[in-house]
DNA sequence: ATAGTCACCTGAGCGC
DNA sequence: TGCGCTCAGGTGACTA
């Protein structure tokens, strides 16, 4: 389900309900997620410092270590009161001296929840990521610069986490839209200003989607339980052979690196 | 090193 | 109503 925005719209959500708070327990329902959950003692009796966010990970900083948690395909937090009905899918569940729980509910079990006694970006699984795409070291050069002489198809590249974290499926197509840039040229084809128009796209699309409390296409909710609005904005993503906003004419699908692609043939030439 | 494919899993939607 | 098929917001591991 999620990519940055949302994840993001998540860690917005839950922050000011679990920032301080202490873990009584935490309640592995299921441990068959991406990743077997394996959690140690240590980790009930520790309080909630702060939840940031790397790429699409949430990442609970507490006392003596970090819980990493990926949401997956179809994962959410939300924070509901303690003995509130389990649902099918609440996989892990924590529960907090504030009388309340957090629980990851994740139909797909594609998400996962690790614990990390380092510093966090020192996981393996945060250790080789690109960079953040709201940073100051992401912009056009940057990209020019790790595309090299590669020859992949931009819309692969962009989504490619070394290069750059928190591009999904979405919102490449929705950023590669707004750029004029057709999804399918391959990275050493593309001059400087397409990088740039690039590299704006894709920070105003995410910028724009966070705004609005990410994107909902089936179960995507926010933790208060109300959806995303961004999906009214989409341009493209999912809008095959329905009419371009800007130019009217039919829009292209296609399936690139396994994933369905949407574009305008007109608008988006490089 | 890079590009492309596969796998993991459940549920929704569609045609028959 | 049911069956079988396809597709879905991610990403590590594998193959050439």
């Amino acid at each position: 389900m999620p990519e940055l925005p949302e994840v993001e719209t998540t860690r917005r959500g839950i922050a000011p309900l679990v920032e301080g708070v202490r873990i009584e327990e935490i309640i592995v329902r299921n441990p068959n997620l991406r990743w077997p959950v394996e959690l140690p003692a240590e980790v009930a009796g520790q309080t909630i410092e702060r939840i940031s966010r790397r790429a699409k990970y949430l990442i609970f900083e507490l006392q003596h270590g970090s819980l990493i948690v990926h949401l997956g395909m179809s994962g959410n937090l939300r924070v509901v009161a303690a003995g509130a009905a389990y649902r099918k899918h609440d996989h892990v569940a924590w529960r907090l001296a504030s009388g309340s729980e957090l629980r990851l509910h994740d139909p797909r079990r594609f998400g996962s929840v690790h614990w990390h006694a380092g510093e966090p970006l020192s996981h393996w699984l945060l250790a080789d990521l690109g960079v953040e795409p709201l940073g100051n070291e992401f912009n056009g050069a940057y990209l020019r610069a790790q595309a090299g002489k590669r020859r992949a198809p931009v819309k692969n590249f962009i989504m490619d986490a070394r290069v750059v974290v928190g591009v999904g499926n979405i919102y490449a197509n929705e950023a590669l839209f707004l750029a004029g840039i057709r999804p399918s040229v391959r990275v050493n084809r593309l001059s400087r200003a397409a990088w740039e128009r690039l590299a704006q796209a894709v920070r105003e699309v995410l910028l724009e989607a966070i705004r609005l409390g990410g994107t909902t296409l089936r179960d995507f909710v926010k933790q208060d339980g109300n959806p995303g609005y961004f999906q009214q904005s989409l341009n493209v993503y999912g809008r095959q052979g329905e009419p371009c906003r800007r130019c009217a004419t039919l829009l292209t699908g296609c399936r690139i690196g396994q994933r369905a692609t949407t574009y305008c043939r007109s608008c988006q030439q490089n």
